[in-house]
DNA sequence: GCCAACGTTGGC
DNA sequence: GCCAACGTTGGC
């Protein structure tokens, strides 16, 4: 059981993941019950890979807030849950539906996220500006991806000095 | 609203 | 497998 947690410790990962605050903001995630929120909408494939395969309960997520007058990092949150298939993608009311997806064979996975708390906002500017964020998965040039990666020194460095 | 950059689609 | 056309993202 020891080296099971020691693994584990070893595998946290840290992420940023953004997210529309007219859908769903650091305030409207930290009001859901637990606090928790499906992270529906994703429908791209290698932010779905990274919910599907490599996301572990316990990461830590820099909640950003996209698509909006203020972009920037809102708040902190964790995954809190395995894998699992996006409902919105079989609702054809859904702006998310997936024709081409079926209950036996989903097309599109996703993870529960628990927002911890919120945080001041740190603006994407702040950021670009921050020389030891430069190699920020999301800052780089045509970055798109809703969801990256975020090194432990760069999870750090946002906490210790920006947060 | 603009537009750069990227991802997806589909004809060949 | 190539690649042009199209759609989407997301900051500004």
């Amino acid at each position: 059981m020891l080296a099971v947690f020691i693994l584990a410790k070893i595998a946290m990962r840290y992420w940023l993941m953004k997210s529309e605050p007219d859908e769903v903001s650091i305030d409207d995630a930290l009001a859901a019950p637990d606090q928790t929120v499906a992270w529906t909408g994703v429908r791209n494939y290698q932010a779905r890979n990274f919910m599907r395969d490599v996301m572990q309960i316990g990461d830590g997520v820099l909640f950003y807030h996209s698509s909006c007058p203020q972009p920037g990092i809102a708040g902190l949150a964790e995954v809190a849950s395995t894998p699992y298939p996006d409902e919105t993608q079989f609702d054809p009311h859904s702006p998310y539906y997936d024709p081409k997806a079926t209950r036996e064979s989903p097309r599109w996975m996703l993870v529960d996220v628990r927002a911890v708390r919120k945080t001041r906002l740190v603006p994407l500017a702040e950021m670009r500006a921050a020389p030891a964020l430069e190699g920020m998965q999301v800052l780089q040039k045509g970055s798109r991806l809703s969801i990256t990666p975020v090194t432990k020194c760069e999870w750090n460095y946002i906490l210790k000095r920006m947060l």
